[in-house]
DNA sequence: GCCGTTTTCGGCCCGACTGTTTTCAGTCG
């Protein structure tokens, strides 16, 4: 049993695709090596189970015979002989000299077969010494662009997190709006679908002075340095290390602008295509209808215009991933997806009876100004000493406090809850007695992470077989670029949920945003009910909940699949407990 | 290598910018 997981044979396919197109293959068989790496990677079931029980691999779109065979070989033996052939000929080195901008296949292989260069360790040294400019096709200027990357590369060499894009974005776009003739404006890209980690930021603006607009963007503070200077298109690396453009567009062609430059590259070749079919052309400056060679514009300046164009409702960007949305649309069943006014309370938050920064009332008058009916208080129990948790004499002290501040804090249910540590046996680390009595009970795994994952996810059932469980808490325990998941069967654990009636989180933390997008997608097929949450340990926090809707979106979520979009009284009769009560008394 | 409302063969998205070029290839999104 090899038990590659999705992520890892989509990498694997990425890299044959990258392999392939340092040989010279045709593009279109490198374009077909990723778009089954993306399918693999975004499928909401595990490979074994879409090869024993969901049609088979070439069920995928874009895996046909071939890959299949591949993607079969990887399951079973853990490797693929066309691979690893693969990279007997090109050194994986020459695919870390890949990630450095400006370098492609193309002068990877020129530098290869000419210059014996095949690790950014000798490209560089080869560079310092101006010698990479005598090669073909190369200068001093890209010499120099080489040079700069590979440093670049090792100083920033993750993409970044949504929260920290979302805020740079937020401020080049402050700072442009008060300084700079700028009209409309909108970030696209992956931002704008809120994937989970961002490559860069896109910004689209109109403007009747773009000249002006360039200059403003060149230099902006945060801009630490420029990397392209055109008439319509500027790109600057931020102090933060991630880069941002910005592009000015004709009014008449912003819509067709931020669709294109919103993506994903997957579901605009599907849309283009699914155009070309009705006789329809759309590209970043609008929509045409194509007849007997000639084009006629009908269309751009919106982006309901380019999706009417070819008959189908506007597509909302957090789903634009080529995920079946194109096909959703055009058979009317694109999913109503759940909005920030939707969600009614706060189920997970802390205060400083434990690790929280605030008290019991300041966070429940917090959660009312966020205009939530509800917020349930969840601080950590005993194990957690780290965070202070809760023994049972200081839960009950902190009854007493929630009880004064409901007298106090008009207009808001406050929930007494906890978020109950998960033990290594699959306990929890209160008596059943106690969490009997709370109105509401979220549990998590904060120990004993390195378990294998057939011990993990037992625990993680155990735990959830407890009746008074209500949730299960960021279901992974991932921090995004600082730890991975633990090792747990995500597939397993929603099943036990599905069949206990158990709820499961949706962190909003854009650090943990765990459960993700498509383990979101595969709960609602499941029936798991889901809550989104923050996790706030201080009342700003609670603004983090825009990163969790997201999230949700992108897993195509209603506020129907969501108990937190309920009034109090009906969320408290799907509560799990509840049931146990009915058949306890 | 994949795919099918024109197709089981012959297509496959397309434009901007840059650098190194005497007219265009490579990279990027």
């Amino acid at each position: 049993m090899a038990g590659m997981t999705n992520a890892q044979v989509a990498q694997i396919l990425e890299e044959i695709a990258e392999l392939i197109e340092i040989k010279g293959e045709i593009s279109f068989k490198v374009r077909a090596y990723q778009r089954a790496a993306e399918a693999v990677a975004g499928a909401s079931h595990s490979l074994e189970r879409v090869r024993e029980e969901k049609g088979g691999l070439d069920s995928l779109p874009g895996v046909g015979k071939s890959i299949a065979e591949k993607i079969e070989e990887l399951l079973d033996t853990g490797k693929c002989s066309y691979h690893e052939k693969l990279l007997a000929e090109i050194p994986p080195t020459v695919l870390e000299m890949l990630r450095i901008p400006g370098l492609g296949p193309k002068k990877a292989k020129m530098l290869m077969d000419r210059a014996k260069i095949t690790t950014i360790e000798q490209l560089e040294e080869v560079a310092r010494a101006g010698r990479l400019r005598k090669l073909p096709g190369m200068g001093e200027k890209t010499e120099q662009e080489i040079l700069r990357g590979i440093g670049h590369l090792r100083e920033y060499s993750k993409r970044t997190d949504l929260g920290l894009a979302w805020e740079i974005a937020g401020n080049i776009m402050d700072q442009l709006r008060a300084s700079a003739p700028v009209e409309q404006m909108e970030a696209a890209g992956s931002l704008r679908r809120m994937r989970e980690t961002i490559g860069d930021i896109d910004i689209l603006v109109t403007s009747s002075d773009p000249e002006a607009v360039m200059e403003r963007f060149a230099n902006l503070q945060l801009s630490t340095e420029v990397i392209v200077r055109g008439p319509t298109k500027t790109t600057i690396r931020t102090a933060a290390g991630i880069q941002a453009d910005i592009r000015v567009v004709a009014p008449e062609s912003f819509g067709a602008a931020l669709q294109y430059f919103t993506g994903s590259k997957q579901h605009n070749i599907k849309l283009r295509d699914f155009g070309v079919r009705h006789g329809i052309k759309l590209n970043e400056y609008g929509v045409f209808r194509v007849k007997d060679g000639k084009e006629t514009r009908i269309g751009g300046q919106t982006e309901e215009e380019m999706y009417a164009a070819v008959g189908l409702p506007l597509i909302p960007p957090e789903i634009r991933e080529d995920q079946g949305e194109i096909e959703a649309a055009r058979e009317g069943r694109l999913p109503q997806l759940v909005e920030m006014s939707d969600v009614k309370g706060e189920m997970h938050c802390h205060t400083s009876w434990s690790d929280g920064h605030d008290t019991v009332e300041a966070m429940a008058r917090a959660a009312k100004e966020a205009g939530y009916s509800y917020v349930a208080l969840t601080d950590h129990s005993p194990s957690q000493t780290v965070a202070n948790g809760l023994k049972v004499d200081r839960l009950l002290k902190r009854r007493e406090e929630i009880e004064g501040a409901r007298k106090a804090v008009r207009g808001i249910t406050i929930l007494e809850g906890t978020e109950v540590d998960i033990l290594r046996d699959g306990s929890l680390d209160y008596p059943d007695e106690i969490l009997s009595e709370l109105d509401y009970v979220v549990a998590s795994v904060h120990s004993g992470w390195k378990m294998s994952r057939d011990t993990m996810t037992e625990r993680i059932v155990r735990a959830m077989e407890n009746p008074w469980l209500d949730c299960i808490a960021h279901p992974t325990g991932r921090l995004i670029g600082q730890r991975e998941p633990y090792e747990v069967d995500v597939e397993a654990v929603m099943l036990a949920a599905a069949r206990l009636g158990v709820a499961m989180e949706i962190s909003s933390d854009p650090v943990r945003l765990d459960l993700r997008d498509v383990h979101a997608r595969r709960a609602k097929e499941l029936g798991v009910k889901l809550m989104i949450v923050t996790d706030a340990h201080w009342p700003r926090s609670l603004s983090l909940l825009r990163f969790g809707v997201a999230t949700a979106r992108r897993g195509w979520i209603e506020a129907s699949d969501v108990l937190n979009c309920l009034p109090l009284s009906q969320l408290r009769k799907r509560l799990r407990r509840s049931k146990v009560k009915v058949r306890g008394t």
